[in-house]
Parts: structure tokens; C-alpha cells; sequence
DNA sequence: TTGAGATATTTTAATCTTAAACGATTTTCG
DNA sequence: CGAAAATCGTTTAAGATTAAAATATCTCAA
């Protein structure tokens, strides 16, 4: 499986730039590792409390905030568009679980946050959420947990360089 | 930040099941690494070839397989629902990229390929997304990608584990 | 052989998601 | 001040995604 030992790729990517399989390995790792965990906790949120995945991940943003948070802030957060959160926020106020008001400062704006029913029913998922992703992690010791995030900031740090970096030349 | 020094979180918590937070703080990191690379990969997909990421992924499973694929391997590979692949493929047919044709063996099945434009698209984005990658993780040097594939390793087995636990006491 | 169960794909309805365009407001700065 | 630029939220159109039900076919064992 190494590309070392493959001539043929060897010969046809050798003409302009040097192999970068190794990176590409490491993100197809990673993407394999968040799908299987992101797939697995959206099936039992669906089964045990009948709710989607956007929706808790919002209502977990919402939670440390008691004074409420713009809809901009959730989509930084999110890192999701904001037309999606729009239409997030909406389903969850009907739901009943997140309410809007008006910023005090910026007529632009509205901050929005859990209800009363909302918190409650979001305390409910979360406590179940954090057995569930401790159960899927179970078999990494204290110390894996602890080595793996290191590397994860390392990533992080790496891509947010490279972001920025990206971001500014492109001006 | 570290949940042992918040007496309140101890309170709460501590009634009926021991902390995982360490876990759940892995679970979010590793969610982030894997979001911001999407994204910017999925920006640069749309901005320099018009094209979006699940297509492009799709195409990436079709490569590899001269001979053709079945919708159930794609989708399973991919780890998405069969429905979304049956989509997908249509509007790569539609597109010129991809061809089906029935399966030998089973009528149910139909196996998909790359046509010859498809794979030229498809060798085109490949290369610059190879780079795009290695960009990204620039920062990282030979060896801490060979440590941080071997933590994703330990990550991926522990959860693939828990999931096949979870669905064989499912029955 | 035949019927039960498994498998492959499609369809449907609802939700999620993005990018882009838009209107309203605020901020910046000459 | 006042115009230009930035920001906030929404809307729109297209596509992506899931879960669940439906259809067709296959497999296997009684």
C-alpha cells in the first residue's frame, strides 16, 4: 500500500510536484474517524429522543450562554452558513426550545437563546451525548485521550495557518 | 477550563455517572480539524472547478475500480445512505461523468464507472486536491503525521468496536 | 419448490446545507 | 457630515442528506 513501492505512481506524479500521500492519508483518516462517531450519534439521537443532530449541536452553543448570542455568532460557532442558521433557529422556536429577541445595541440583530423547555430537554441529551462519546472512546486510557488531543491541536493549528494565510492572499 | 476544578459541574455530575469530559473535548477537536478542512476544501472545489465535495468524493471511490461499482459498495464506503447515492450518481450521469450499466450477475444491481470525461475531470481535481491538503497540513512534519495517523488509528478501531457492540446487543 | 428473509435500489418527505443576492443597519474614514 | 464599506439577518435556488417505506430480486433451507 506504500507509493514508494509503486512505480507507476511514481513515474506519473513525479513529472511536477512531490508526493503528498501521507497528508492526504492522514485526512481521509480523519474524516473516516468523525463520520464513524458523527453517524453513530445522530442514529441514537434520532432513536432515544427524536432529534437531529444541527439541531442539538445549536442548542449546545446556546446552553453556556445565559444572556443569549447573536444568530453570527452561532454561524462563527458552527462554522455553518449563516442561511442555515436562520432556518435552524426558526424550526427550534416553533419547536419551542429557542426564543428570539432584539439586540439592545444593533437593530440588525437579535439574540437568541434556550427556553426554559429547551434547556431542560437539551440537559436531557446532553447528559446521554457524553456517555454515548465516552463509550465510543472507550478503549483509548487517559493518556491516548490526552496524546491524541495534542495532535489534533496540531492540526488545528496547522489548517488555521493555512486558512489564513489563504484568506489573505486572496485579498 | 479542566472540569476538576468547577465544584459546581462535580456536583451535578457526580450523582449517578463518573466525568467524561476528557473524551467529549476529543470528540469536539477532532470534529473541528475535521470541519475546517472540509470547508476550505469544499470552497476551493466550488471556486476552481465548479464542482462540489460529495461529487467529488464519489468520483474519488469510482477511480481506484476500472472494472465498476456497485451502488451499495459506494454508498458503503462513502458511509452515506443508499437514497443520497442513487441522487448523486444521477446527476453524474446527467453530467457525463459516470455510467451505469446493469451488473452481470444480480438484476437488482447496476455497476458504475467513470466514463473517460469523468475520469479526466475527476484526475484533474485530484492533483490540485492532493495539494490542497498537503497545504493544510503543512506545519506537520513527516513524523508528527506518522504519530497523528497512529493516535487516529487507536481512535477509529476503539469506535469502530464500540459501534459493532452497540448494533449486535441492537439485534 | 416455495416461501421467508435478506439484499439492492429507488422513492418520498422532511430537513439540512451552501452560495449568492438582497435589504437594512451600522461603522469607518475622508 | 456623508459616502463607501462592512456587518446582520433573510431569502432563494439548487443540491445533499437522512430515515423509512416500497419494489424488485436473490438466497437458502425446509
Amino acid at each position: 500500500m506504500n507509493d514508494q513501492d509503486n512505480p507507476r505512481l511514481d513515474a506519473e506524479t513525479k513529472v511536477a510536484e512531490v508526493d503528498h500521500k501521507a497528508e492526504l492519508r492522514l485526512w481521509l483518516r480523519l474524516l473516516t474517524c468523525t463520520t464513524l462517531i458523527e453517524a453513530e450519534v445522530r442514529r441514537r439521537l434520532r432513536r432515544r429522543f427524536d432529534e437531529t443532530l444541527p439541531r442539538f449541536d445549536l442548542m449546545a452553543q446556546l446552553e453556556r450562554v445565559d444572556t443569549g448570542m447573536t444568530l453570527g455568532e452561532v454561524s462563527r460557532r458552527m462554522m455553518v452558513s449563516a442561511g442555515n442558521v436562520t432556518s435552524l433557529v426558526d424550526r427550534l422556536v416553533k419547536a419551542g426550545y429557542v426564543e428570539r429577541r432584539p439586540a439592545p445595541n444593533d437593530r440588525r440583530s437579535q439574540l437568541i437563546r434556550l427556553s426554559h423547555r429547551g434547556r431542560e430537554h437539551f440537559g436531557r441529551m446532553a447528559a446521554a451525548h457524553e456517555q454515548w462519546v465516552a463509550e465510543l472512546l472507550a478503549d483509548l486510557s487517559e493518556r491516548d485521550l490526552a496524546a491524541t488531543m495534542e495532535r489534533l491541536a496540531k492540526v488545528k493549528d496547522s489548517v488555521s495557518a493555512a486558512i489564513a494565510r489563504a484568506g489573505r492572499e486572496e485579498k
